[in-house]
DNA sequence: CTATAGCCTTCGTGTTACACGAAGTCAAGC
DNA sequence: GCTTGACTTCGTGTAACACGAAGGCTATAG
């Protein structure tokens, strides 16, 4: 049995985000005891683990909570579940490959600007490696610093 | 040349958004035409893609305002600008990991959907059935409904 | 010439998921 | 008996927009 200050180091939330959860009913197996302390047990923990993956993966507090009323019900509620959960899973994977995406992106950024850095800093007055320089600050961000301005 | 709502349409940003980061500075090749619409060029095109990639990759607004402006600073500032995008890419990739790590929890899940889903509602009314059953919904999501309540 | 459409502005409110602090109340342990 | 740690409610703040309203400009089409 666990308090809450437990739960949250052991799921890596706040105690705010804890208490959050627990008093919107995202932990149903959570009990009290005799002075009001929140007791949490493994299966509690595990829907605190469970709470933070399906938010953390982009669902809306309010649709675990459905989700959860939905596990409350019963049996007959599975396949409703199912669906949600697919389509979750359809949509953070989504996410996942956008996030991707960006990394890469971030890769060839932190890539050029090392490549600057190694060459310590060229010699910018001289003509002979404009070209060379200009073409590698072309995309950091995303174009030579405006003067324009 | 493009409008506010084409950026928005090439961007996949909302013309919210697009209005919001222009004027927060974030896209500083942009500039008015003589009727004071905004008109965004490649660059911009290219500084609004930056920035959604920051964005969503987590970066507070601040902070990539911050990083242009650094930019508009000039060379000097390379060095700066390297390691807050190299801090920033570890950054994502730490969140990437997580991504990931959610998204298998969610595949175990739809998984074990789907396991029960295609037993065609195994017959819980014959004794013989109840470990399969049990050990079934044991992880879905995360113990079998609580009828404690 | 006027009507419509598209862009602009500012204003104001709402939203989500908490964070944070304050104030006051318990119960247990030293 | 005092500190500690848990609890409560209250209230405010935050980020990053979303959304609508009101009001104004300009270009174009009929």
């Amino acid at each position: 049995m666990h308090t809450v200050k437990e739960a949250a180091l052991m799921t890596g939330l706040t105690e705010h985000a804890v208490r959050f959860y627990t008093d919107k009913g995202l932990v149903p197996s959570i009990q009290r005891n005799s002075n009001n302390i929140r007791m949490f047990d493994e299966e509690s923990i595990n829907w605190l683990h469970g709470v933070k993956c399906l938010k953390q993966s982009g669902m809306p507090i309010e649709v675990i909570k459905m989700y959860v009323d939905l596990c409350l019900e019963g049996d007959s509620t599975i396949p409703q579940r199912s669906a949600l959960m697919m389509e979750h899973k359809e949509a953070a994977l989504a996410k996942l490959e956008e996030a991707k995406r960006h990394i890469d992106h971030l890769e060839q950024k932190t890539a050029l600007y090392q490549a600057i850095l190694e060459q310590r800093t060229p010699d910018t007055t001289n003509p002979g490696n404009w070209d060379k320089i200009q073409h590698m600050h072309a995309d950091v961000f995303y174009s030579p610093p405006m003067r324009k301005a």
